[in-house]
DNA sequence: GTAATATAGGACTGTATTAGTCCTATATTA
DNA sequence: TAATATAGGACTAATACAGTCCTATATTAC
């Protein structure tokens, strides 16, 4: 079906709900309330987020998350590859020993070439173009 | 990491075998024995691909299987579809009732547009492409 | 210094998906 | 009728994913 994950999915919603207000801070917990998903998963995918490079975190009272950089900096290869690691329509691109016929398949190559075919088009779309029309303008539901 | 799974990959190589000799009928065994992979696993497959379409089946004696049509005919969005159904980054956009925000997400429409970049991109890439240079004038190793 | 609040990091569990095998039925040829 | 091949589906084992929880650390306010 070649998807993403439900948690990259979950993942996109938090970043484009904190593209709105780049300059606010959320914590974990009003972001799971805003985004209506546990709070737990939602720490575990900030976290991710933040060690990737994606979200800039503050410690302590008053801490929370904010974007790294602007949503037009941002593009879909580099959300995809910070919560589902390097993008590789083969497995064999990323780990070896896993593929039964490594030793003998002669279309390496090809794959190779059609997954940088998919990293370069997901490389020209920003977090920008994933935010609804006229998102910017509207009012946050719940305050962190 | 997006990627195909292991029997589409496989998928693909039985195609590109079958490619280079578009004329000849192969028994899923002599195919299972060329590409070194169980036979029960590449005749699960050749039913799939005979099912959507991208092979032809004769039963019987010297029955076997062929490509159902030129390998420049056949497209990836094509395999990758038959091999693990319609190609969808986000799950919503098949099947309803599985993601826990689906009745908040505001950027289900905005995947749906990445997804469409993605099939597209994958339907210019036809299974030639994924033949290895000077596949076709190579002799093939086992009979069927 | 202490309490309250928030993130950091990792371990752990249950569920779902995938990979792989096997069995029975059907078609074709000799 | 025997031999060979595909058709279709059921089943099992291995793997990956989603989700939760626990402990440690940093920051702020009192």
């Amino acid at each position: 079906m070649l998807r993403i994950s439900k948690l990259t999915d979950y993942g996109s919603v938090l970043l484009t709900y904190m593209a709105r207000h780049p300059d606010r801070t959320f914590s974990a917990a009003s972001l799971a309330q805003a985004v209506y998903l546990p709070p737990t998963t939602v720490s575990k995918l900030l976290k991710i987020l933040n060690k990737n490079g994606l979200v800039h975190s503050v410690r302590g009272k008053y801490g929370g998350y904010q974007l790294a950089r602007p949503a037009h900096e941002i593009t879909l290869t580099q959300i995809l590859t910070a919560l589902e690691g390097p993008i590789a329509l083969t497995e064999c691109s990323v780990k070896k020993d896993l593929c039964r016929i490594e030793g003998h398949c002669d279309i390496r190559d090809q794959w190779q070439s059609i997954n940088r075919v998919v990293i370069n088009s997901l490389a020209h779309i920003t977090l920008e173009e994933l935010l609804p029309h006229g998102a910017s303008a509207q009012p946050i539901p719940f305050t962190g």
